[in-house]
DNA sequence: AAGGGACGCAACCGCGTACCC
DNA sequence: AGGGTACGCGGTTGCGTCCCT
């Protein structure tokens, strides 16, 4: 009946990993080619962890593909404007930075985005003003992120039902190297579902379309999956993120910002309808 | 130098969904 | 067809480190 549990919780090591079991769980994976079933993993690798301690060590930090260290201002500009559309998805918006996770992106957002909005006078759940001004612009329903953001919480339920129909799809063999896929038309639909016509003339948009369309996402690089567990990960960093606006460079944006209080971020608007604007004068 | 608060990251928890028998 | 379970995801927590007093 069914299938069977992944561990039994009974003599489950918990907490911290080791460097050994690091080890044993990288030399496992990489020497199984990159396809296994998580709840095998422990065992086979020799570890007294469950299969989804495996797994979520392994997605959050060995994987050879992941980038380290900060996100860039451009990562943390195209977070932003990914979670004014996609709202906490955060798998989803770790799907369009490579080598980043979703935990790390997560964290990031809690941890520095947030406050940075905050302190700015956005709100960072709706991206709009905290003082509830609204701004002019934000009336157009196909430039602002904030109106993006309101529209993908009204619609998440039904975005999300479109959308289960096509997660998960490969449950119980899982690709080391893949990343869960998105379906091809989630994001889209998250906008048109709800009357948005003109979203094409969205770079974010456009680009999140244009990407599903060429490639599936996550697959970054599968080239670490043929390494043996001999090779150093550390050269593996080959990751080259390119966003539509890897080529804007026309402000330092919430790196650079630093003490603006309300009045003045009352002047900034939306920073990523700002960004918005700026990118569509390319 | 030491204590305490803030911060940041890794890991865990709980839930929804798809899958297996 | 339906019960049981693995998987993936988002939210939350725990703990180590840093910084300030």
């Amino acid at each position: 009946m069914g299938r069977q549990p992944c561990c039994d919780k009974l003599g489950v090591k918990r907490g911290p990993w080791t460097a050994e079991e690091d080890r044993k769980l990288m030399a496992f994976i990489l020497g199984n080619g990159g396809r296994c079933c998580w709840r095998a993993v422990p065992k086979m690798a020799g570890l007294l962890r469950c299969g989804k301690s495996c797994r979520l060590r392994w997605t959050n930090y060995l994987r050879p593909d992941l980038k380290r260290g900060l996100l860039t201002d451009d990562e943390e500009r195209l977070v932003v404007d990914l979670h004014a559309k996609l709202g906490n998805r955060w798998s989803k918006i770790a799907a369009k930075l490579p080598g980043r996770t979703d935990n790390e992106i997560k964290n990031h957002w809690n941890t520095h985005i947030k406050k940075k909005l905050i302190k700015m006078g956005i709100d960072p759940v709706t991206h709009e003003p905290l003082d509830g001004r609204k701004q002019p612009q934000q009336e157009s329903p196909t430039t602002t992120s904030a109106h993006s953001s309101t529209v993908t919480a009204e619609s998440k339920s039904m975005d999300d039902q479109q959308e289960n129909k096509h997660v998960d799809t490969d449950k119980d063999v899982t690709s080391f190297g893949e990343e869960s896929s998105m379906p091809e038309s989630s994001i889209v639909n998250t906008t048109t579902s709800v009357g948005i016509t003109n979203h094409d003339q969205d770079p974010l948009v456009k680009w999140l379309m244009e990407e599903e369309e060429d490639m599936p996402i996550g697959v970054v690089d599968e080239s670490w999956l043929h390494l043996t567990a001999s090779d150093n990960i550390d050269d593996l960093n080959i990751i080259t993120a390119t966003t539509p606006w890897d080529i804007v460079r026309a402000t330092d944006w919430l790196l650079d910002y630093q003490d603006f209080g309300v009045e003045e971020s009352s002047l900034l608007v939306d920073v990523s309808m700002v960004d918005n604007s700026s990118r569509s004068n390319l």
